[in-house]
DNA sequence: GCTAATATGTCATGAAAATGTAACATTTCA
DNA sequence: TGAAATGTTACATTTTCATGACATATTAGC
């Protein structure tokens, strides 16, 4: 399978880790987990989980405080979250949904029942706000489809340089340092060289220069800042 | 940079505070060093550091203490804490510490490794905050996208000449002395000829000629006060 | 499981831009 | 007018970027 998604189980007991991990495999999904509060948010801030599964009664009540968090935080705000509790009761649910949980499961609950779960979210949430195309004049970039085209011709380009393009499309207009870049492309605490940021930008390049036509050369949108970073801007550099 | 941001260092083992301050100092931090979790509030509260590196293995376990009570306390929840800790091995005790600290990092750790967090965790949470842009008639700097705009025409100019126009538009109408100047511009502690910016400001001019149209000269904007420096200010001379 | 094809990160190098300074020119004002 | 203050220019040096080459890592196809 092309790109796996990555779900973070939180949870402090190991059964039930095990447990969701075999369930999530089986669906194809990669897993990864944690066992505090603590761990899993430098796990999702370092890796960048498509999806975090969160256990309500973490030790310490921590479950909520680390939602509530993740949901402040720009960083991780747009990473869904699956409550998984133990209680029915109505208000966790009021409690949690306040903090911007994308959805809940409740102990004891069948694999089936979860995997189903993860997929709605996770449909809907790619599905709403990034599952729409971006466009700039004739350059769009289609999260649905994971591709690139510029004037309805496909444009090659590697993974990486797909999500610095993804990145620079949904925040436009703004320069952003290379160790930011960094945090949002790579994901944060990976200790890459400054440099290695140039040359994936100068691949974006050449993939766009190499696509576009006679006319506007599309590398231009993505602008060197001297001495602070770099931007994508549809205005003369 | 203009302002160099401050780290308090909290651990009990000179070495160790040693070590980690030159680390820091090498990375253009400045630093200061607490013994114990009481000294340490008390320098927190009364500088009001950018970060904390906390080792929760302080004696009497009073580490947790001190992270719990400043997260607790409105004044200081805001100022990130990393807290150092020795191994994963005392899970349980993690466990118990959740509370909302923004990194840690095991020991040992490299100092390459240590700065980056600090560096992910300050650009995290301090990151956010962008200024709103910053006009006068038809100029326009704005610090999102690091641009500064005439009739909406981009104007040339180098880093230098950015930090100085963006310092004088946040300060019009008064004057700064050179050596004001250069405390704000290019930091304190740097020493320069005076000269030096007496070339800047006029690079900073020629930059705002060549971009205004026939009408108003921006570069007027920037007065020469003689016998005492320069001034930013829309009224004539 | 193995191999070929891709993708990735780092380095070295050269080019371009920015910087600080000194020297010289010009302005200001007593 | 002339000394002090400021403006301007040229240039050597430093900093910052772009890019091709390469070794390694990852993935895809068989």
């Amino acid at each position: 399978m092309t790109n796996e998604q990555t779900i973070l189980i939180v949870d402090d007991e190991a059964a039930i880790r095990d447990m969701i991990g075999i369930a999530l495999d089986t669906a194809g999904f990669s897993s990864m987990t944690a066992e505090t509060a603590l761990e899993a948010h430098v796990n999702i801030v370092d890796r960048r989980p498509d999806l975090v599964l969160l256990d309500w009664m973490l030790p310490g009540g921590s479950g909520i405080e680390l939602a509530r968090r993740l949901k402040r935080e720009e960083l991780t705000a747009d990473i869904p979250i699956i409550m998984l509790t133990a209680k029915t009761s109505e208000d966790n649910k009021v409690q949690g949904l306040d903090v911007g949980v994308d959805d809940y499961v409740t102990k004891p609950f069948s694999p089936r029942e979860l995997v189903a779960r993860i997929k709605a979210v996770l449909r809907r949430s790619t599905g709403n706000l990034r599952d729409k195309p971006i466009r700039v004049f004739d350059l769009e970039l289609d999260p649905a489809s994971h591709r690139v085209t510029l004037d309805d011709h496909a444009v090659d380009m590697g993974p990486t340089e797909y999500r610095l393009l993804n990145f620079f499309m949904t925040h436009p207009e703004k320069v952003f340092s290379r160790d930011h870049i960094q945090d949002q492309v790579w994901g944060a605490n990976v200790y890459l060289e400054e440099r290695t940021v140039d040359v994936h930008i100068g691949r974006l390049r050449k993939a766009l220069t190499s696509a576009s036509g006679p006319g506007i050369n599309y590398a231009g949108l993505i602008q060197t800042v001297r001495g602070a970073g770099y931007r994508f801007s549809t205005r003369p550099d």
